[in-house]
DNA sequence: GATAGTTGATATTTATAAATATCATGTTTA
DNA sequence: TAAACATGATATTTATAAATATCAACTATC
């Protein structure tokens, strides 16, 4: 929301140390699709502070609850896009994010479909979602 | 389903032998909330066919998708009981198993709700989920 | 009433996820 | 054009979940 807490200004080495983790650890997270940090042209990342309140999160729920990281992935392969989004009937029997349960719909990639359409790092699914107990949240909402 | 399947036949050293797995391990699982085995008055734990495929299908779900068991009881409180179970509005408001996003509604006691009429062992929620894969599917049909 | 098998609880071992270190190579910046 | 920092990839370490072993007390079976 806040385009101050969005701006990507920090760099891997900062953002590693803000957080007291080290470098690997925050490629690893983005590997994994925790964690979808903005790319220069050459490449290189900038971490925002909303990202950087992601990954808190992300490893409360790694360090504190015990849920894995390939846990935290299929439960956030629940959160209801195809509602989130308005997907159609019709394009939504063709997802693959609709399809399966291991991951997260942003870690797929979504070609010819309505999420084509702008990045995931921009869209709210995958910016809403970084605590696993809004899953439940966002289904009971729908339920 | 099969009254056949269900019938609590093995000794849980029985039960340990067939599955490949030590009897310590049986009795976490149950800790877990993952199993309810029959209990006989002397408190002796009974296991009948459909809770040996149970557990095959939660240690496939440990082993081989690296889902913890703390992700797996995680997952499963996902599962729309409210749903399966006509809940009232009244009632899940206060009921634990709405509520919480840590442990499968099994794990609650239930006490004056319609989930206190059936003992859990035979209730649909916990037979129909063992498998992780099912709260999507189960999700996506109401959505 | 003796043997075998159960109970819950605690202690220990084993397997592996999570995190880190290190590498040769490429990019930024001063 | 150096120095500092980035990249991806692989190897290693560390932390801990999962599984097992062991215990004294209790229950079943013959």
């Amino acid at each position: 929301m806040n385009s101050e807490n969005n701006n990507p200004v920090y760099t891997i080495s900062r953002a590693a140390e803000l957080l007291g983790i080290s470098i690997p650890t925050l490629r690893m997270y983005e590997k994994e699709g925790l964690i979808i940090p903005f790319k220069k042209e050459s490449n290189q990342r900038c971490y925002s502070k909303a990202d950087l309140e992601r990954i808190k999160c992300i490893r409360e729920t790694i360090n504190g609850t015990k849920i894995s990281i390939e846990g935290i992935k299929h439960l956030l392969s629940l959160v209801p896009c195809w509602k989130l989004k308005n997907c159609s009937r019709d394009e939504r029997t063709v997802c693959e994010a609709f399809i399966s349960y291991d991951k997260p719909c942003w870690m797929y990639s979504h070609k010819n479909n309505l999420c084509s359409e702008i990045p995931c790092i921009s869209c709210e699914v995958y910016t809403n979602f970084s605590d696993c107990k809004k899953v439940k949240e966002t289904i009971k909402s729908y339920l």
